[in-house]
DNA sequence: GATGAATGAGGGTTCATTCAT
DNA sequence: AATGAATGAACCCTCATTCAT
């Protein structure tokens, strides 16, 4: 049978499937360590055979890259739909910023996303390896903030006298410094919201007219 | 026999804890996944035998957290140093940002340190509260970098209608951003030192009078 | 439901189970380790479901011991047949030679069986354990040896002073020195039908007056 | 470390590898189907750890291909040592029945490399691999015959009007053959040394001049 | 009846840790 | 003190067998 490639449309994925996707992003929802999940934790949690994952993946980390890629790709399509709502590139940041930190179990796979796409573990290599070779580039966060900020730039929201490489860092290194600070415990979840205004003036100081 | 913590004072290692630290950050530096690392790479690379190795350490990942640990606090103390030579907050950024690209070595586990103080996997999650017990702040860049910025606002040269937390982390996250773009393959190189000027520019016009 | 047994008589065999026959006969044919044979294989093979062969078979090990059992019993009552038709013992046994070596997948099911029946691997034991309680000995190649033998010394054309036992298993032992010759790599095909007339004038020399 | 490759002199074998050759040989004389033995069982019967086998070998195969050749040329060293004694053919010839007769471990060891060499299953296939590349040749039974065959025929013992292909397969027939029947169960055992004297006055009445 | 998706027991292999030398 | 051979718990993966459809 055809193996899955974390790339099935929605509606393609077999219930199985589903359910061993769901039971890897809990498991890394809760904080347990990618490298320490087992296959029985994963098909337990699914409430699954451990045989029957492997009808779907070759191996364990087939099954939690394509549950990551799954949920990372799914995550950033979501949010193309929903920024597309909005036609100022403030608004749309602003949106940014309220999407990625929605949900916990999203903001953790994000994290553990972009994570893997600058680290040099196993699964890092592997997604970083899978990433270069995805022709949709769903995957790419950096992908979608350039267009963002392109089409900005194209409307005159954003200047053009900086880098355009320059102007998608930066936008990144906000999102992600914000997802770090929203992801510490308790007590700074509110330092977080206190940080967002000054973050996004920043940004809109620094790149908008 | 009392075991290491990471925090003893240069002169206080015993050779072969040196050896086995220098062998941990190597493979770390060449790349190979931390997760993947084996008690016998790393006693073969410090040429000791392994039940030495548990001599000075309890486990395997005790080992490999003190080696960063060691090289974190040790790195940071060098730039703690590096930058009191300089008496502006201009200045001491630019050093800042010369010294974390400086060398290759200390570049991977300074990103692989700092990935681990926002990750979920075991070792971070071990750094994470080490760092909270942590008196001396050694390991914390963050605390560093706030030091920094406190000083500069003392002098007047950094502005004070922006949150000090808010400032930090911009910082850190430019940074690491910069750090991340560094470490990407060659071609990236280039860009990274493209990006330098405008990042530094950046941050001055955010941040200073 | 009754399960097979491998004695079904040829016209008593359910068209699935002719199947599965066939499927574990070629797979043997094509010399695919009978230990590493998988139901999976053999269904495949088969192009029938794999719980359809435990409607006929209790176990995998039942299947392969069926297919094997029919393919001998099958053969050496062809052999019976062919050899019926010629009156002198002489020609019986260059039948017998002409027919071991005949076709590929007869000859090599053949060999198989005839280790299993010397051996003491799991096939090994249940088949010589069934081949003992087989009422009509139709597996056993001795036993039309014996057969043979005894005729053609009623005849007078075969010595009777010395024991049939030694006789019969000089015989066998010259048929399977050649079918292993003939069973060996290309080259020695040819060397196989080089030693045909010698193996068969040293058996006639030394048992037929 | 350097593994195993079952060729190696007998001083030169590591303690635990002399233990593990042992329990598979034992496993094996125990009429234990070679396909059948789980690691656990060696290793158990060895009275060593489970991967201490691992140390010597890379997998389980290895350690049954290897415990087999040991097995099977340290017997026909032995054989060729014992056969050295002898001057005439008829004499060796007695002797060698003798030999692979005479201890129950090393005959069903015997038998199961010579069914391993005219076989098909894994290990089959594996130790004829083997053998092809083994330049010492001294698993190889059929050439300690050729040779003995050669030196009788020189010595003008043996006949050489008749190909000696065909005198070297007909002696190993016949040798297997009687080991065949010694393995059979008890009832037989006498029947084997009943047909002794028949098989070796057959044997030199075709040959020996 | 026929199927093949699902199961989970079982076994090969790895590697952190120990301890006799 | 230092070693590395030995251990065995742990875990991935396979595949015979079942059973809902």
């Amino acid at each position: 049978m055809g193996k899955m490639t974390g790339y099935e449309k929605e509606h393609e994925l077999p219930q199985k499937v589903r359910q061993l996707y769901a039971a890897v992003l809990e498991l890394v929802a809760e904080g347990v360590d990618v490298n320490a999940i087992k296959v029985s934790d994963i098909t337990q949690k699914a409430g699954i055979g451990k045989g029957t994952a492997y009808d779907y993946f070759d191996t364990k980390e087939d099954i939690i890259i394509c549950a990551l890629i799954y949920a990372v790709s799914g995550m950033i399509n979501r949010i193309k739909v929903e920024i597309s709502q909005y036609e100022s590139f403030k608004m749309q940041v602003e949106q940014l910023f309220t999407a990625v930190e929605k949900e916990l179990v999203e903001r953790e796979c994000f994290m553990r996303f972009v994570h893997m796409m600058t680290d040099s573990s196993f699964y890092a290599t592997t997604l970083q390896q899978r990433a270069a070779l995805d022709v949709h580039k769903e995957c790419d966060a950096m992908v979608l903030l350039r267009q963002m900020v392109e089409e900005a730039q194209r409307r005159g929201e954003v200047t053009t006298s900086l880098p355009l490489d320059y102007i998608v860092f930066s936008l990144m290194s906000k999102l992600l410094l914000y997802l770090a600070v929203c992801n510490e415990r308790q007590e700074r979840e509110d330092k977080a919201h206190q940080l967002k205004p000054y973050i996004l003036k920043g940004l809109f100081a620094e790149f908008c007219r």
